[in-house]
DNA sequence: GTATACATGTAAACGGTTACATGATTCT
DNA sequence: AGAATCATGTAACCGTTTACATGTATAC
């Protein structure tokens, strides 16, 4: 697991609150590691009986109080540990190519409200990109790589594969969308 | 959940046993969806005893009976009302990159050690990389595409989909360790 | 004699998803 | 008046992972 890790990281580039923490797992952090508000509100609370985060009670006008969480010395030294011990190379869910390979059992029409959900997919997919190449114009103009911050390169690099994936994801569904097209006909 | 489709998927492929299924997705399935012989066990009677499956028992000579399941009539109604449903995109869970943000609040050693997780994970990519492309001279040697089946045709683009993430991902990976490199000095 | 392949299971623990729940404030 | 944002939770369910369990046959 690392939802608790993840979660370290992020209070540790900056201090939050669940709920803020939860904006970031639908932003930015959302990219390789994803976590609804109530996981995060239940790990969160975990954390902070382990002594791995303190909590700060703020009051706030016209809204709500919020508990800012920030991490505390056991959950850096947490976060080291893990650092050190190999991690497996990721389990894949990829639902989509197993429609596609489906897709061989069924009806010719089914490969229309396949196409379909394709192009779909691909819209969603180059918003994404959109999306990420805009970030990456925001927080790294520099050219320079050596005028960023350690952590700053760190977080570019992470967000360079997260574009990459995505330019690789557009090409590869361009190239199902062609094999549907000259199936179908 | 498709854990059930993928296995509908592979028994319209080929009939075969749970330690079979178990086999292929340790092999080409668990390209883009994972499973243990536990969750394939208890899938597989379910899907039984709704129907969705036929099992035939059969007895070998030195060695275990097996049970070979196929797909039913309404297993392939089942895959069929699937693939008109609409699927979401898939949650993506990447601890490396999570330990790659994470390394900017470590002591500089905790690099070295990274650097070599990656370098790790690097290789493993190498060798799947180059097993997929075994695979896919051996079961699509023919250049033309339309010498080839609908089924042959949307495996070799799922297929193609994992070779492109793997060419990816081999590029990141080479970034991901220059960047560290850099850091390191 | 040891390891690997074949073959099928149970049980417990854990993590993630979905549904439900509440309540204030700001914007259109 | 209604929707969206801020803010935090509970409970039930479901799927996945890990550990345990058993037994035969073949290959080295």
């Amino acid at each position: 697991m690392a939802l608790e890790h993840a979660i370290l990281v992020s209070l540790l580039e900056q201090p939050g609150s669940g709920y803020e923490l939860a904006r970031r797992f639908d932003r930015s952090i959302g990219r390789f590691w994803t976590a609804t508000h109530q996981q995060i509100y239940r790990v969160l609370r975990r954390m902070e009986t382990d002594g791995w985060i303190a909590v700060e009670e703020v009051a706030q006008d016209s809204r709500p109080d919020k508990k800012v969480y920030s991490a505390a010395a056991p959950g850096r030294a947490a976060l080291a540990g893990w650092l050190r011990e190999p991690v497996e190379p990721e389990t894949v869910r990829h639902e989509l190519a197993v429609k596609i390979r489906a897709a061989a059992f069924d009806e010719p029409a089914a490969l229309k409200s396949l196409i379909s959900e394709v192009e779909r997919h691909r819209e969603s997919h180059a918003a994404l990109l959109a999306r990420y190449l805009t970030g990456e114009r925001r927080d790294f103009p520099d050219r320079d790589p050596a005028a960023s911050s350690p952590q700053q390169e760190l977080q570019h690099v992470v967000l360079r594969g997260g574009i990459e994936y995505e330019r690789m994801t557009l090409a590869w569904l361009d190239d199902v969308l062609a094999t549907l097209h000259r199936i179908a006909n």
